[in-house]
Parts: C-alpha cells; structure tokens; sequence
DNA sequence: GGCAAATAGTACTAAAATAGTCCTGTTTAG
DNA sequence: CTAAACAGGACTATTTTAGTACTATTTGCC
C-alpha cells in the first residue's frame, strides 16, 4: 500500500513533541505520556533519532533529549530515512537473475525516477510544516477524497 | 523503507510484457516463461489486474491476456492503486485514541499533503515510460545516488 | 560515596502482512 | 469430449514489524 509503517507515524509524534519543548530537555517519560505512547516504544523511537542526528540527548539524572536542529530544518525526506532507512520504491528490483532480461532492468530504472520524485517532495515539507497545518491548504473536495482513499483499506 | 511490495513489482514486469505484445492475446503461461516468474505467481497477478481492469481476458483453450488500454494510458498510480490498494502514506494516523491530542491529528493532515504530492508523481508517469526508459534522463550522479540508497539495507 | 533518574544497547517474543502455492470450477476451440 | 486456458478462493510458510524486557552506563544530588 506504500505506506511508512507505525513506528515512523509516532515517531513524528515524538519529533512535534520534542519542537514543541522548545530548548528544553524532555525526558522519554515525559514524551510518552504527552504522546500517550508507551514508554518502550518511545525510548526506542528516541534512540533510533539520536543515533540518526534528529535528536541530541543527555544522560543521567536530569537528562533527556530534544531537536539536534530547529523543526523548520529538518525535512521530512530526514524523518522517513532515519525511521525505515532510505526511501526506496523499488529493490533495485530484486538482485536475482531477473536483470538479465533487459525489459524488467529499464522498469527498475523507470521506478527509480519515480523514487526521485517523491524524494523531492518528502524534502519539501519540513517538521515545522508537519506541526502547523496553516501552509496552503487544499480545497475541501481534495482532502475528502485523499481521506476517502486512505481510510477504505 | 516506503517501498511496494515484490508483487507489484513483479506486476510491472507482466504488464510490460503484455505491452510488448501488442495486439495479441498472451496466456499466463507464456508470460511466464518470458517474464521468468513462477505460473502461479503470474497467474494471481494477471487476474488482479483484470479485475482492476488494467487488462482484459478471454477464457478458454486460445484465450489469455492483453491490456485494456495502450501502455501510454496507464499510470503507475493505477499499478499501484490495482496490485496495494490505494497509496495512503498514513493510515489516517491511526483511529485510536491518539486522535484525541490535537496535534497528532495535525500531523496526520499534513502527511497527507505529501501524500497527495507522491500520488501526482505517479499520474505523471505511464507503463509506457516505465517500459522505455529513452525519457529524460537524469545526470549520471544523481542516478548512481539514488542507487547506492536503494541497494544498501 | 551512594542512590536515584536518566539514556544506551541489545536481544527476544508475538503479531501481522506478504509471498507463494494449490485446488476446484468454468469456459471454449478444435 | 477433451485439452487448454482463465476464475476464484483457501491455505501455508516466510518475512517484516511492533512491542517489550533486560542489562549496562552516565550523572546530578544528598
């Protein structure tokens, strides 16, 4: 369905929390309990930020984490490669023996200018944009149907 | 890794394949055999895509498969929307409770914005372009990166 | 010094999605 | 009437993802 997986989704909650703390520090617990997402799961998404430089994070006591750069610098293109690792539509469409025939190697090719579009637009939009809605928004119709479509399984 | 699933990869190569053959009808079994993927694994396919009606079939003996329209004419958002269901980056951030705190719901918005700007790179692109690969190409360096990306994990 | 509050790292388990196969039925040309 | 071919569904195995738990390390504070 080409949709990022859950982690990435509370991971951005994690993210919006930790911009919204401003300079302060943000222990796992606090985070976990504004976010409402277990503190297991919030710890692991916070390591997996710091070790991926979204996040900066103190230890010990009065330790905690919070944004390694301001929400308007950090794109959401950063997001997705921290939390699943490159965007990639394709897998170079799979190492097998299928690259000898030359047809199914020019669609792996094709797909990957895809790839390069949607890397482009997954730069463009920003953490900051992902807290505040208040960009341009799209007309009504729009939104219904892209709900619509990504409610129906 | 926002990547589609090997399916609809390999549905890519079949509807390629069909492409290829023009006016004539191709049984799975023949598309099979050129495409390199395994009689049921194709078969499955090309009865999705049937009913997704990006191909037409005839039944019995002398029967089998072609597109329903010119290779020019399907987009890969239709692959894409016929082999995973409709591209939904988020699954409407999650009905839980989450939706509760204003600014999951937000969040949830907005990546539907990028969702939109993904789902228009694939209308701009048809099995057509995705078969002959003579479009416009991109520089030799941005290529080899978005390869590295995809090849490594 | 020692305790408590934090993060760091890793390993493991359970659940869900995906891929792949098989079987049974229907259609149709020869 | 038989063989070739599609239609549909059910089932299994594999892989991925999500979630949890445990242990070690760091640091502030009494």
């Amino acid at each position: 369905m080409l949709r990022m997986s859950k982690l990435t989704d509370y991971g951005t909650l994690v993210l919006a929390q930790l911009a919204a703390s401003e300079g302060r520090l943000a222990s796992a617990h606090q985070v976990s309990v504004d976010t409402h997402l277990s503190l297991p799961t919030v710890s692991k998404l916070l390591k997996s930020l710091v070790r991926a430089g979204l996040a900066v994070s103190e230890r010990g006591a009065r330790g905690g984490y919070a944004l390694s750069r301001p929400a308007e610098e950090i794109s959401a293109a950063e997001i997705l490669d921290a939390l699943e690792g490159p965007v990639a539509i394709t897998e170079c469409s799979s190492a097998s023996s299928l690259c000898e025939l030359e047809s199914s190697c020019r669609v792996g090719r094709a797909w990957q200018r895809i790839n390069v579009s949607i890397r482009e637009a997954l730069d463009e939009v920003s953490l900051a944009d992902l807290q505040q809605p208040t960009g341009p928004t799209l007309p009504p119709e729009r939104w219904k149907n892209a709900m619509r479509q990504s409610i129906k399984h």
